[in-house]
DNA sequence: TCCCATTTTCAATCATTTCTGAAACTCATG
DNA sequence: CATGAGTTTCAGAAATGATTGAAAATGGGA
């Protein structure tokens, strides 16, 4: 490296702080240390890494480094790019970060709230038809069931209706109603 | 009790089946499996429960019951309550779907997001200032090294407000919010 | 005060998730 | 079609997280 030592090192360290950093939210996205990291490093790269370059920085291993990327390329918020005369593949991160929240909220959305809400109706269909004939009581208890089943049904699927318009794919949905919503007085 | 066996055990199952529905969403909430299904069991119960019983229906230890049923309380998202003439401590859900949703999300907002933003503060503060003697490359890193960590910041910000307007303890803030949004064109 | 029903804590155990390293696989190139 | 750089897979090892159970703490009432 031609560039003056302590200026290198300074950056390294930010950037080694930002992926620290990035590694502990992991949980809170739903995501392992690990990949969480791989994507620090590659937003804060800003430029294709390879994976032995990931590997070397992060001082894993190479099956980790590799299926951590291939996590990341399913989440859809790394991409797989090519460098003339090399015939390693390097990994870049999307760049806008709204995007990249959109991305992770598409995709937790898709594993574990559509399979939640598949789940509840189910439930409630299988919730008994009032029967006049039965204890008044139980009649009761099975009513409030269904109520509290149909609130949380109801939710779930103004959650989904809300994320498919403003984490969909395309357009800058969330950014704006995020910004609309964050002025409304 | 006095109402008919096969009722009773249909309102039962249908209630283990939304139990454990619950259960496997826990990890999107951030909250341990026990914890999650502690707190369905208490809101489709609808009437407050104390410790053994709440043992006994979800096949628990005491201690975790106790662990449990404390973590709840402080999500907020469970209160205590007592019966006359019963030492025993009872436990009831927060009924309401939209205020659960805002307890969480104010939780996990403490948690997660305000320490790794004041972490990025600090990360940016760090960076050391433009110093026109150096090599122009490492400057020129340096520079678009702050920038990436400047829109993190703003990102998280942004979502910090807009989480302290919408989920904050008063209010139907975020049910309004949602309704709003879903209806626009 | 002491008693006893109840709740909390915590070290040990158990279960789950994550990581490693080496073998198997792929595929462009000579 | 044989070679080897590059990538993926996966069985076991390591780390992390959850659960138990029994002992300690709490607190209301005699």
């Amino acid at each position: 490296m031609a560039s003056s030592p302590t200026n290198t090192a300074g950056v390294q360290h930010i950037a080694d702080e930002f992926i620290a950093a990035w590694g502990q939210m992991a949980g809170a996205w739903g995501i392992s240390r690990t990949m969480a990291e791989v994507h620090a490093l590659l937003y804060i790269a800003g430029e294709p890494m390879n994976t032995d370059e990931i590997m070397d920085r992060l001082q894993i291993s190479r099956g980790n480094a590799s299926m951590s990327i291939r996590a990341l390329l399913d989440w859809g918020i790394v991409s797989r790019t090519h460098k003339r005369g090399d015939r390693k593949e390097y990994f870049e991160a999307d760049q806008d970060v709204w995007s990249i929240f959109r991305s992770i909220v598409r995709e937790r959305m898709k594993r574990e709230v559509e399979p939640l809400l598949a789940r509840m109706f189910e439930i409630h269909d299988r919730c008994p038809p009032p029967d006049a004939s039965g204890d008044p009581q139980q009649q009761q208890d099975l009513a409030s069931l269904q109520k509290r089943i149909e609130r949380m049904l109801e939710f779930f699927q103004t959650l989904e209706k809300l994320s498919q318009r403003f984490a969909g794919p395309s357009g800058k949905g969330l950014e704006t109603a995020a910004k609309l919503l964050g002025k409304m007085p």
